[in-house]
DNA sequence: TGTACATCAGTGAACGCGCGTTCACTGATGTAC
DNA sequence: TGTACATCAGTGAACGCGCGTTCACTGATGTAC
């Protein structure tokens, strides 16, 4: 039954995937805050309330865009990871894939990594995207500390005091079971570090110091590594 | 002559500095995307036109803003570091003061470390008071290697090669000389550390991980003074 | 000290633009008999 | 296969709002003689 589809039905699919990239192109050379529905009514040439035959508000068209900007990130990070096999090599994959998607869609970037939209609050069906690159970075580490086990024969898994062990603790039961508690936070840091770097990068808070970046990113994502405790080559 | 002032010009200074008072509690209240200068001329019960006499254009009050956050930012931070005297407390004190600052003044936060203002170019005149806490930061990590050099009898100042090697002896030549590249460039991993951090719990990218966020923050600010090899205590 | 003129502050209307959303409508597509 | 009716897509006008900026103006403050 659900092969079967009426011509209505597969215009409609089609067109709300084009109001979809057009709404994308606006974004990628406007930015988020100057995206619109009256916008990207007018790329499409139709009329603005025409869209809402297809998203009911402005926000549930930004929703869509979220979610896009997080699924691609995600699948770039992961078709870089795949292309190596090694913690340390995959964790420099990762870090030149999240930054060379960055600066090429900058405003997708800021989208979801910049500041909140004002007024719109991300609904529950942007959290499973959204999680899917920091959970490629917990695989890395966990990757790495389960093949040093292995060849150290079994190390303890160690645990912090405190809150933050009880956070850490939630968070290696369901992702990351045996990785040690301070590896696991050390990734978090490396998680931070990471976008706090090229959110400088892309906002400009490099100009006079690293600006290019190329280098101290380079630098920055081995002495990451070096603190997580991926072994080296 | 400068002691003299007309009642003109009393009456212009204390105007122009209500403006920028109700541009800040706007700013604060709403964010920067919504702040306009109609919403601040009637915040004030005057004419929007009338603001033209004191800031010449949109841009030129955002501009005020900026700068008085940079400065309050790093007024905060001076006070906080000039009450520690050892290096590791006083990068604790740094840390904590700017996400304190950042968590009671979100807005102000983003309107500097955010997604930049579409449209807008920061001018000359925010690039020193946005300057002084990356130079206080360095300030830290000097005095602690200084005061580690001084105890063990001087070590070499370090060098790494390459354009991040030229980049940081030209930032080492001019604001902390004698501090070895290699630390120099953990101060800066360490700085961008610390507003990755910020800028994901402002930002609710902690949300379901470390929310509430204190330990790990606390946590993370220890690991790196360790990075930067702040002596413990 | 008083007057004539220049400077400046603040007003209110207007220009031209943009936005999200609603609504009654026309015409095309799909469905049931 | 053909007809009658229901469903849906897209239109264009409108509502009510907000914005930055300009401009001719009134009235107050300052200055020179």
């Amino acid at each position: 039954m659900t092969a079967i589809r009426t011509a209505r039905e597969r215009a409609r699919e089609e067109l709300t995937r084009e109001i979809k990239t057009a709404a994308r192109r606006h974004l990628a050379s406007e930015g988020a805050q100057r995206l619109s529905l009256r916008a990207v009514a007018r790329e499409l040439g139709m009329a603005s309330s025409a869209l809402y035959r297809y998203y009911p508000s402005r926000d549930d068209l930004l929703t869509a865009l979220i979610v896009d900007a997080y699924t691609d990130l995600a699948d770039t990070v992961d078709a870089a990871l795949a292309a190596h096999t090694g913690p340390r090599a995959r964790w420099r994959a990762l870090c030149t894939a999240v930054r060379t998607w960055a600066r090429a869609n900058p405003h997708e970037y800021a989208l979801v990594f910049g500041t909140p939209v004002p007024g719109y609050s991300a609904p529950q069906e942007t959290v499973a995207p959204a999680a899917r690159l920091p959970l490629a970075l917990i695989g890395v580490a966990h990757q790495a500390a389960t093949e040093a086990r292995t060849a150290a024969g079994g190390a303890a898994p160690g645990a912090l005091a405190g809150p933050l062990g009880e956070q850490l603790a939630r968070l290696r039961e369901e992702f990351a079971p045996g990785l040690p508690e301070p590896v696991l936070a050390r990734a978090a840091i490396a998680w931070t570090q990471l976008f706090g770097m090229i959110g400088f990068e892309l906002f400009g808070h490099f100009v006079g110091s690293f600006d290019p970046a190329d280098a101290f990113f380079a630098h920055a994502v081995e002495e990451m590594a070096d603190l997580v405790g991926l072994p080296a080559g």
